[in-house]
DNA sequence: CCTAGGATGGAAAGCGCTTCCCTACGGATC
DNA sequence: GATCCGTAGGGAAGCGCTTTCCATCCTAGG
């Protein structure tokens, strides 16, 4: 039942030598073929349906066609939109896309780089923030052993020691959302700070604090899980607290949390901007659907996965790429100043 | 600068054969080796930093541990929720995750099997709806070709012929929610119905007018492209035509398209539910943070990839499995009945 | 003490392909 | 007409691994 062609077989159809049909279906890489016999193998390809190989001539030619795509959590939006993105670049390149979710685990992390390696994928990008030190040696370790093989690697959101990486400008962002609630009247803030040791919110934490600088304040930054649940929990406690009747804004570090926050301040019976105003960081497209128009920050994520890919192929090193990010106003920061 | 460690180095360094060394790393499958060599070869591979080459396992063993998806669009959160559940149950199995995208043209469909067979992919997990007969030709043909091969295929979201598959239930769920509306007082429905050829499109459309009997009735049903620009447009189309005012409820055939409805009847400075109701179909998860909560009708996106990887995996034919989904009554329609 | 048979290691044959290297051939050069 | 060279086809050597088959050793039964 499972019959396979193989090259030998076309050979044979074609009345040629197999090195003959190899050259002949590979447009001749390394030496020219009579376009009369190219045309009697390409006949014969075609009549026994023969398919190359792939992971032959991987073998073969020593390197396969494979891009490595790790991503915490393919369901989330911002990794489904990078994930778009690569998928779209490495298909232009020629490259398959293998796809591993790391489900958040620095553990799985290290062990997924050490798949690729297995899979002897030609690039990998490596998508997601990262935590600030502790068990990222395993990480390291693994990507080293991986770079020495060859492998292009990039890295995208935020740089990693060793790896070309293409990173978002969040203490930028942040600080040009800052200036822009202040311009808006914006004075006194709760900021929802996701996780302490991770990196990307800790960027956008710090950029948005040391932006305000004297001419605005936090009340409170509260550290939470970086989800949506995150920020309902986060939203109920400030209330909870007292805090918001205290604050003109919360800013949330990623959208989901400013999603879950909303959904909080809808339970409590406050109205988004009227009693309480929000903005969140990330840009991701589902908040188009949502009332209102949420203020965030926008990461443009297709052009993170379209230089993550070109890095990782290119092969310059470490280098770090940086992206911007645009601020967006929406109705839940309205113009504090006179109407 | 590129160091390849081989298994061939591994046995030399623990100072027994070729064959030895492949034994003891892989368990010893079919012949028993002595544990002490087995230490030696692990402890040899370990200090060497040997990392089996994949390419070269799967040529040597007949089959790859690859399992391709294909999905039209990665960023659409119907998609990414099934490769989520997808990715999640082929790594249980030990099995990498190919990731390709149709981008909606049946033409690439074909083209991207081709490639899973190039490939050699254990198993290919389809999802995504065809159009109704046509250009459907090449993709049955390749789809023949890739199980002439030995390859296990499943199909999500509607049956593909020859193939297994896992089917959602759209007439059923369409014909519960028609059940449900009509319940809760309404009669009167405009219906956007997706792309006439689309047969997801089509179940649901014509499950809700079987379902509606002499019991309600339809004063509309316009044809229109099965996403958010789609809905949005249709909406719009739907006010000018004056079919709005005559109509109790707008009833999507699919999320996204409801989504763009609920903006367009913003934009006419229609309240939802109060100036009109509205329904749509899929349960993505981004409809959480929408308000109104949008009556809607769930997929169980995460038991469909589940269930398309066993379908894919376990190789007992063109196998239909259905799968139900469920009515969830949100604010976006009210009970008529009284207060 | 001899031999049958189980246990275990090694040599080697592929898996399907690419590519190096050699050979044959035809035309150009002297 | 003999020598060269460029062109194009074929033979064969791998790529790194698994697995079959054979060789060897040891133990146990007669």
């Amino acid at each position: 039942m499972v019959q396979r062609v193989t090259l030998s077989d076309v050979a044979r159809e074609a009345g040629v030598s197999l090195a003959t049909a190899s050259r002949a279906i590979n447009g001749s890489a390394d030496r020219s073929v009579r376009p009369e016999l190219v045309e009697r193998v390409t006949e014969a390809a075609a009549r026994l349906q023969y398919t190359p190989d792939a992971t032959a001539q991987a073998m073969a030619r020593g390197r396969t066609t494979t891009l490595g795509l790790l991503v915490h959590d393919i369901a989330d939006p911002y990794f489904s939109a990078i994930a778009a993105a690569v998928v779209r670049t490495a298909e232009a390149e020629g490259l398959q896309v293998s796809l591993a979710t790391t489900q958040n685990d620095p553990a799985r992390e290290a062990q997924l780089i050490d798949l690729m390696r297995r899979q002897r994928a030609r690039a990998v990008v490596i998508a997601g923030g990262r935590s600030a030190g502790e068990r990222s040696d395993a990480l390291a370790e693994s990507l080293a052993a991986l770079g020495r093989q060859g492998v292009g690697i990039a890295a995208i959101g935020q740089p990693v020691p060793g790896v070309a990486s293409v990173a978002v400008d969040n203490r930028g962002g942040a600080a040009a959302l800052a200036a822009s609630l202040l311009d808006l009247g914006y004075r006194r803030f709760a900021v929802l700070g996701g996780p302490t040791d991770r990196v990307t919110a800790r960027d956008r934490r710090e950029g948005f604090l040391d932006a305000l600088g004297d001419r605005g304040s936090v009340a409170s930054s509260v550290e939470t899980a970086f989800t949506w649940e995150g920020g309902h929990r986060a939203l109920l406690r400030l209330a909870q607290d007292g805090v918001l009747a205290d604050v003109d804004a919360v800013v949330a570090t990623n959208d989901v949390m400013a999603l879950g926050a909303l959904a909080a301040a809808r339970e409590l019976g406050l109205g988004v901007p009227q009693d309480v105003a929000l903005a969140g960081f990330g840009g991701i497209s589902t908040l188009r659907d949502v009332v209102p128009t949420l203020t965030t920050v926008t990461v443009p994520m297709d052009e993170l996965g379209v230089r993550a890919v070109r890095l990782a192929l290119g092969d310059q090193g470490d280098v770090v790429e940086s992206v911007g990010c645009d601020v967006v106003i929406g109705g839940s920061t309205p113009d504090l100043r006179g109407a």
